[in-house]
DNA sequence: CGGGTTCTTGACTAGTTTCAAGCAAAGTGG
DNA sequence: CCACTTTGCTTGAAACTAGTCAAGAACCCG
């Protein structure tokens, strides 16, 4: 199993001044200092292997990491095996902030995709800190947007129905993926598997599966192979209970 | 219904010098410089009279409010009247951060008590950063914790049974009310009623109480007329499937 | 061409919700 | 001070949702 890889010395790293990310239309853009301060923040690229964990629950973390391209999910495990996934990370997300900020990981990270990371370590955040209350700003409305993402899908596991949930959750996927301009077409390579789903909805395997075939004729959606493809965006949200509101800028390091 | 009044010109007003939570062993101390900026940041006092919300989801608003006393939680409702219950702020912790960094508040936030609360202008939220790195490093870490516990409580409804749901959830708030000093002779005075539990819970309020009145012959606890005697951490720790670990030092503001 | 993973389905069972009703305690108003 | 209302707790029965078990199909990989 591939733990990961280090890459500063052969010739794949991405220095900041080229970062794919910042080109995007939904991230802020950096003043030449930040930009600075970023580069020298970021000490490595870490390549994990999908289905590899790198951060885990009950350890300390020396580093935290911004996803530059892939997909990760952050999840707890019970002793018996049982697992809930909290989130999915996506290119341009925080993880790791909590282990940097308290003592100890409450969670675990694995990589969905193969996941290319940017390695800051926590030794340089009081200087973040000190240095760029404009970028501490940031990770202070990142740690926030999770918490809304968080809330979310507390509701949705608390109180909407496995269809409502199902759709809810579909429809975030593809709005974050369609964020971070992975979307063409209407349609996105969805790399989950229906357990993937499940454990992130608390409902079983089975369940899942029968609540999404029973969604299959409404043809809102087709989603086979990996590939997602919308097809009405108005009636997945009507399904879900929600608006089908889109994205708006925000920040990122 | 009371939505809140004002009390810096009454003789009621808490300054921050005299604050009582700054004694409390489980907080971090101030610096007199951080005492200073504290004490102005806190522009007013705010009293809300328990029922009420003094936060509404939908809404933005110009204030972050720390809770001198009483409880508060946060939730978010659907249209149709189901309500999830997504956390509780004791005194001590932050409440309304999201508003602040973000557009727009995702969630309400009711009194469960009658409460009391400091109030901080979001126009003066920038200041801290730039001013005073060390208190937005804090407010980071208030929001990695706000992040930690909202972990726990999806794991919670979404892959634990019903019974360790509600020795979890007791065991936490028993754990909280402690750290907040509200615990004395193993005893609280909970505020809860058993609907407020089912929808932290995202149980029905007839399967909140079933499966409270199973648990009562188990004897780790004894809760009635809004009092709640711990009798057997070890017990309910045990049942809710965790460890009984007690608390840490933490910081506010 | 196996062996593994993922998806799918049916049958059965367990867990949960809904409905309905009763009771106790506290609060309200004449 | 006593009906009367309201709120919260409790219980049983019926209906339904979701989980478990089991097995087969489709697909991928080496």
């Amino acid at each position: 199993m591939i733990v990961g890889a280090t890459s500063r010395q052969n010739g794949q790293y991405t220095y900041c001044e080229q970062c794919p990310l910042r080109c995007r239309s939904s991230l802020r853009e950096f003043t030449a200092e930040e930009l600075a301060f970023v580069r020298q923040f970021k000490v490595d690229e870490l390549r994990v292997g999908a289905g590899s964990s790198f951060l885990q629950q009950g350890t300390s973390s020396e580093h935290l990491y911004t996803v530059l391209s892939g997909w990760a999910f952050r999840y707890k495990m019970l002793d018996d095996g049982r697992r809930q996934i909290l989130n999915y990370a996506l290119p341009a997300d925080l993880v790791g902030l909590q282990g940097a900020v308290m003592r100890e990981m409450e969670h675990s990270v694995e990589a969905l995709t193969n996941v290319v990371l940017c390695v800051f370590p926590r030794s340089k955040l009081w200087d973040l800190y000190t240095r760029f209350p404009s970028l501490a700003f940031d990770l202070t409305w990142l740690a926030s947007r999770e918490e809304q993402i968080l809330d979310e899908n507390l509701l949705s596991v608390g109180r909407r129905s496995a269809t409502e949930r199902i759709a809810f959750l579909l429809l975030h996927l593809y709005m974050r993926a369609e964020e971070a301009g992975l979307v063409a077409a209407n349609t996105v390579e969805f790399p989950f598997t229906q357990q993937h789903l499940a454990d992130t909805l608390g409902m079983s395997l089975v369940h899942t599966n029968k609540t999404l075939r029973r969604l299959a004729p409404r043809s809102a959606f087709y989603w086979k192979d990996r590939m997602f493809k919308m097809a009405d965006r108005a009636a997945l949200a009507e399904l879900a209970g929600a608006d089908a509101a889109t994205g708006k800028p925000r920040p990122f390091i």
